[in-house]
DNA sequence: GTTCGGGCGTGACAAATATCACAATTATAA
DNA sequence: TTATAATTGTGATATTTGTCACGCCCGAAC
């Protein structure tokens, strides 16, 4: 478990096994079952957690009681309700598991201290919020440049293994198109 | 102009002038006229801008040899082709002036070293790229639970002023509808 | 001034997508 | 097992949105 957390930070900032018993210590490591909540719509955002195994949906229910997926979060993703976690705000969203799923979570508090205190920390915090930032600018391109069709042929370029691990309702809500319109474009 | 990035700065990190000096020293002072372009799509992108005044367009020509309108910036935002600048690959996109427009523009060589060497500009680039990360969540929460109508609405809110300024068929294209929906909506 | 093109509105029609209804199948739980 | 719920596909129809065509207005360039 452990081990997922060091290589996925190696991956951009080397680290020595000191320095990574420091990040660590920042982390509590937790384990939830299917249809969990991690975050729910309306409480604190407490934590922002790093997906060790398994599967997670970030929704918003809008007025009329329909459920949007904002995101889904798999192996080695980072996910929260990233404008309640930061402006200590209400979730508008909540955090629920599709899979049973193993996480490391981290307060704002030490997400803050571990920033601060270990510059690289603050360097891979810097450097997956770019990449964040970069897939949803990608995902809005989607949006502006392609039909239902085009974005779900662009999801199962980019992530087939949802498509194994997903109802298809999830992924339509994800791809902004209802499942009969889903269903009709994959067939 | 040096004050504009200064305060802007100072919202989120104090800084002496020394420090200030320090920062500005990373970054370069621009000029550009109407239409002119920032960056190129198929180019190298060189620099992250930060407009002082004016007003810029970032668009994605697609096959089709349609525009797209991914985002506006305007006074006190920041704006690239993130995605090519942090990789150093070709521009997918293109910059454009909608006004004249003055900015400060900062390599990522010059990025990389201000943050490395001043952790409280890596502070002030980890939450800004926190906060656009957030805002393209939003967008992208727009065109999931939204239709064209409520977006058209949404933008109006949240940015008046751009109505005030941009082509209704930029704002339209911004929007992901075409010009004659837009205008229909408005009326 | 005149000309020209960008920006904008609008009608008519086509295409994409949503909604509603129903059935079949598969997974889950008691 | 049994029954109960979740998932998926599909037809019929309604709604939304796009596309094409046209005309008007207004400001910039000559």
């Amino acid at each position: 478990m452990k081990e997922k957390l060091k290589e996925h930070i190696e991956n951009l900032v080397p680290l020595t096994d000191d320095e990574f018993s420091f990040v660590l210590s920042h982390f509590s490591f937790e384990k939830h079952k299917k249809n969990d909540f991690l975050i729910r719509e309306g409480e604190n955002v407490k934590h922002c957690y790093f997906v060790v195994c398994g599967l997670l949906k970030l929704i918003y229910n809008d007025k009329e009681g329909k459920q949007h997926v904002v995101s889904f979060a798999m192996e080695d993703w980072w996910e929260s309700d990233f404008s309640a976690y930061f402006t200590q705000t209400k979730a508008k969203m909540s955090l629920q598991c599709i899979e049973d799923t193993i996480s490391f979570s981290i307060s704002l508090k030490n997400y803050k201290k571990l920033s601060t205190e270990f510059s690289k920390m603050e360097r891979f915090f810097l450097e997956k919020s770019n990449s964040g930032h970069i897939a949803s600018q990608n995902r809005i391109l989607s949006f502006l440049t392609s039909n239902a069709k085009e974005r779900y042929e662009q999801l199962l370029k980019l992530h087939p293994i949802l498509f194994q691990r997903v109802p298809k309702s999830l992924l339509a809500s994800y791809l902004g198109v209802s499942r009969e319109t889903l269903s009709r474009l994959s067939s």
